[in-house]
RNA sequence: GCGAGGGUAGCCAAGCCGGGAAACGGCGGCGGACUCAAGAUCCGCUCCUGUAGAGGUCCGAGGGUUCAAAUCCCUUCCCUCGCACCA
């Protein structure tokens, strides 16, 4: 505990306990459609950090919201149980990675709870558990009948020493030396330093690419997400609309330079190239091949020039681009001219067809390509109709324009070109293409979902059948490279198809799968005949709430809402996307800095509970900053948050004592009356107000309005004797805005208000309050406030003996009013003209051509009865603040002199020393 | 280069969507109350000028729209993030 606070512990212990005892978190199977709140489940490091508790703390306040406003919420938590670390994590310590991190769960289950963090445990999913990756199995096998699964060779880090596929982050060093344009980065296994070499292993691919379309396009769809997040997923999908146009190549015409070895066939059929500017075909002087285009390869088998530089000089990270002529011709589909072919580093298979035609005129790479080869420039569009073909000598011109030398297609624009040679080239197709490839799952680990497949000589591979599954992970061995491989006996089954002896698959998943469909898990933990209860499903889906760090922004988050598609073409669900809602969490920094291991920078969550307890740590990452952002840790924030907490502490347990805090010179009922009727609008305000934050998830202004109604409270207090009901509403009304976040201390103080029942399951206070007349009022009170202290100030009052506050008369709110509707050029008139106004003469005048005066910048005020009400239950904040007698009167009620300076929305003040 | 999000008083941070108050709140600093004192707590002040609520300057910079701009539009600089030899 710390000095000068409360027992923070035993609060939190105690609570924890009871309402675990009243299982207030759990969410019944049968109800129909809750409120799903889901922080995305951690990697069971052991150590709770920063990061998770503001994201578990987000979460976790939002359940808690929705659940008193009334809904049902469902507010699970599980382990994204599966992954390296706990394999490196056994080796290190020769234990094994289901012990390692069985026990990480633990360790960090008792930090959640220790943090309060409210979930229903009885849905707590473990990926790492038969039960659950079996239905990673299951999946798998769904999506090869819906033929989503393929298997293809792909490229892989290898570790020859190490004899084991590495994965991205398992290698090292990768620092090319400055200046070195071959060879590109040198990369060195983790573990043994060895460089790292590419190797082509057969791989399973789940066929993601099926579904690109429709993921690129539902992103619009995704009105709850952060644009950044939606951002990143339509680059990292990266549509390119185009069309695909054959080129006929050989080595035609005597166009061979003499590199060509032999005179073998020298046909190559037709390659196609992609472009999204077929506009410019007319200007094309040259065509390239990515260095692994089938065609590039064949090449470089019988071409030694063509071999080397695919072998060594190709450098697809470097900023130059490389090339390399054929000798080979490809034939321009429109002009029938022959083009030099070139393979080219800048290339890149993955992209398009692997395959370009380049116009120097008009792309800026090929510009700079064709200036290095010294291939010709032939401008075909020109910016408009009027204007000649730029000169493209020294840059491109990039933009569309019109398009010129280009025989029947000049004239065109740009896009009608592009549609026109479309049609008519032979072979030619309107096409969109993809930067997002399919998923390779293949993981050569041991600590994952086995693969179920088995390799038959006879049959191939063949899926393990449905009955057999789960394929559960055998002991684990610590060995070089993949255990499972070690795992002979595991290893050696038959094969289901023919019976005949045959090796299980030794690949594991991607964890990735894991957490592609671990929210639909929760809605049937436990059900043991599918994956997930699809009616249920149906019901409960999408996630209402989904918060997680922005590091998910593509992977996981696209992995998911494939997941979902599939599921629901393929297995009945109703919903097309998961989460409805999703917020980014921003960073918890420590000077600006993120906080990490290495830089020694890290606050430790535990030792925070510890000093101050889960409540102040959760109250004051809350407060700092809305969730999105990132903020700096700051011991001030949380000594601060923490005093906060005790002095509500103080007062609320001062009250419930029978305290009201009598001041014999203040007790009179005229006063004490006045100023509960303030303490009452304020507690309605504050319940307006914080209501609408918590919606918005904008808990740190929500936090504020709640600070700030105890800090009323307590001034109350201190001023006068209190009125019990209204005090006694008031801190049950701040202890309602705080639970979600400091829930604790909060049903420790309800339990000390003598409330029935758990404040966790406690109503929402109704709003019964307008927010704008609530800040109208708050607005009047203050600039009366500032008003009588700039005058004292201005005058040189030190010690003012009354005060006057006079409100305005009802004619001119009456006139403002009339003011604001009236659409007359001669607003003086139109006033004057009424009756009621224009008998009050001179004052009348003088006001009338004042909001003429100010006409464009009128505001609606309060009524003048709610004026006069505000004051008079403000006029405390006055007496207290100047010790001088606070009179609220009547325009009528006050000297003439006086009470012509009010106005509405500002009344006439007169102070007395 | 393309895209997204930011730049608010000493620091952190509201306000910007739906234009109208030198601009909430917190921290730090200053003054005061309480106290023997410190801490805690409470009341103010914290852009400049001003002996009755005023005037001036101000929200990265520069323009514009408007009776009126931190808020809307354009240009520009800086920061953060994502993508990028993408055909």
């Amino acid at each position: 505990m710390h000095d000068d606070g409360y027992d923070h512990t035993t609060v939190e212990r105690r609570w924890q306990a009871a309402w675990d005892d009243a299982s207030v978190y759990r969410t019944p199977d049968d109800v129909s459609d809750p409120t799903y709140v889901l922080g995305m489940y951690p990697y069971p490091s052991g150590e709770m950090h920063m990061g998770h508790v503001r994201n578990y703390t987000i979460t976790d306040a939002y359940a808690r919201f929705r659940r008193m406003c009334g809904d049902d919420v469902l507010h699970p938590m599980g382990w994204d149980a599966f992954g390296l670390p706990a394999e490196n994590a056994a080796k290190e310590r020769d234990t094994n990675p289901r012990d390692w991190t069985v026990d990480c769960i633990d360790r960090m289950r008792d930090q959640m709870e220790a943090m309060g963090f409210g979930y229903d445990w009885k849905r707590e999913v473990t990926t790492c558990r038969p039960r659950y990756y079996k239905w990673n199995q299951w999946l798998f096998r769904r999506f090869a009948e819906a033929d989503l699964v393929e298997r293809r060779d792909a490229e892989v880090n290898w570790c020859p020493s190490c004899e084991t596929v590495l994965a991205d982050e398992q290698v090292e060093g990768g620092e090319s030396p400055e200046g070195s344009h071959e060879g590109g980065a040198v990369e060195l296994c983790w573990r043994c330093d060895t460089p790292v070499t590419e190797r082509e292993l057969e791989q399973w691919f789940l066929k993601i690419t099926e579904y690109a379309d429709e993921l690129r396009g539902d992103i619009d769809e995704l009105a709850g997400w952060p644009d950044s997040v939606r951002q990143m997923q339509r680059n990292w999908i990266g549509r390119q609309e185009g069309s695909r146009v054959p080129f006929e190549v050989s080595a035609a015409s005597g166009a061979s330079d003499g590199r060509g070895e032999g005179a073998e066939s020298r046909e190559f059929g037709e390659v196609d190239a992609f472009t999204t500017r077929l506009d410019t075909i007319h200007g094309a002087t040259f065509f390239a091949l990515a260095p692994d285009h089938p065609v590039s390869e064949r090449l470089a088998e019988e071409n030694d020039a063509v071999h080397e530089f695919v072998r060594h000089e190709a450098d697809p990270e470097g900023d130059e681009p490389n090339g390399i002529e054929t000798g080979l011709t490809a034939t321009n589909p429109v002009t029938g001219e022959g083009l030099p072919v070139f393979v080219a580093d800048f290339v890149l298979s993955e992209v398009g067809t692997g395959a370009l035609y380049g116009v120097p005129a008009h792309d800026d790479r090929d510009h700079a390509f064709a200036e290095k080869m010294g291939l010709d420039v032939e401008p075909v569009v020109a910016p408009d109709a009027d204007a000649d073909a730029p000169d493209a000598e020294e840059t491109a011109y990039t933009e569309d324009g019109v398009v010129v030398n280009s025989g029947e297609y000049s004239g065109l624009t740009s896009a009608e070109a592009r549609e026109r040679l479309t049609e008519t080239i032979d072979g030619a197709d309107v096409e969109t293409v993809y930067r997002l490839r399919d998923w390779g799952i293949s993981r050569q680990r041991y600590w994952g979902t086995p693969i179920p497949v088995v390799h038959c000589d006879d049959c191939g591979p063949v899926l393990v059948p449905e009955a057999e599954l789960p394929v559960e992970l055998p002991e684990f061995k610590n060995v070089t490279g993949n255990p499972l491989d070690a795992a002979e006996e595991w290893k050696s089954t038959t094969c289901p198809d023919c019976g005949a002896d045959a090796e299980r698959e030794t690949d594991t998943m991607d964890t990735f799968v894991d957490s592609s469909w671990y929210f639909l898990r929760y809605v049937s933990p436990e059900l043991a005949d599918a994956p997930f209860d699809v009616d249920r499903a149906n019901g409960w889906m999408p996630v209402d709430q989904y918060v997680g760090g922005i590091e998910h922004a593509v992977m996981h988050l696209l992995y998911s809402r494939f997941f979902q598609k599939v599921l629901a073409d393929h297995e009945g669900l109703q919903h097309r996307e998961p989460f409805e809602n999703l917020l980014a969490q921003g960073m918890v920094q420590l000077e600006g800095e993120k906080m990490s291991k290495s830089k020694g920078n890290v606050v430790s969550p535990q030792a925070i509970v510890e000093e101050y307890g889960a409540d102040t740590a959760r109250l004051f990452i809350m407060q700092a900053a809305q969730p999105e952002r990132d903020f700096d840790w700051s011991e001030e924030g949380v000594r601060s948050a923490y005093a906060f907490l005790t002095r509500l502490k103080a007062t609320v347990e001062t009250f419930a004592a029978g305290d009201v805090g009598a001041d014999p010179r203040r007790a009179d009922g005229d006063v004490a009356a006045g100023t509960a009727a303030y303490v009452d609008g304020e507690i309605d305000a504050a319940v307006a107000v914080a209501t609408e934050e918590y919606d918005d998830l904008t808990f740190n202004t929500a936090l504020r309005e709640a600070r700030d109604l105890v800090g009323t409270l307590r001034a109350y207090r201190e001023y006068t004797a209190v009125d019990p009901a209204v005090f006694e509403r008031g801190l049950a009304v701040a202890l309602k805005l705080l639970a979600p976040v400091a829930p604790h201390v909060c049903e420790e103080l309800w339990e000390t208000l003598g409330r029935e029942g758990f404040l966790v399951e406690a109503d929402w206070p109704d709003v019964t309050a307008d927010r704008e007349t609530a800040e109208r009022r708050r607005l009047l009170v203050e600039n009366t406030r500032e008003d009588v202290r700039e005058i004292s100030d201005v005058a040189g009052i030190d010690d003012p003996e009354r005060v006057d506050v006079v409100v305005t008369p009802d004619w001119k709110h009456e006139a403002l009013r009339v003011a604001l509707e009236s659409d007359a050029d001669n607003l003086v008139g139109e006033l004057m003209g009424r009756e009621d106004i224009q008998r009050h003469g001179e004052a009348a005048a003088d006001y009338a051509k004042d909001l003429q005066a100010e006409r464009e910048a009128l505001r609606k005020t309060l009524p003048p009865a709610a004026e006069h009400e505000t004051l008079r239950a403000a006029a405390w904040l006055i007496e207290r603040e100047f010790d001088a007698e606070v009179r609220v009167l009547r325009a009528e009620e006050a000297p003439e002199d006086v009470a012509t300076t009010a106005e509405p929305g500002r009344p006439a003040i007169d102070i007395q020393e």
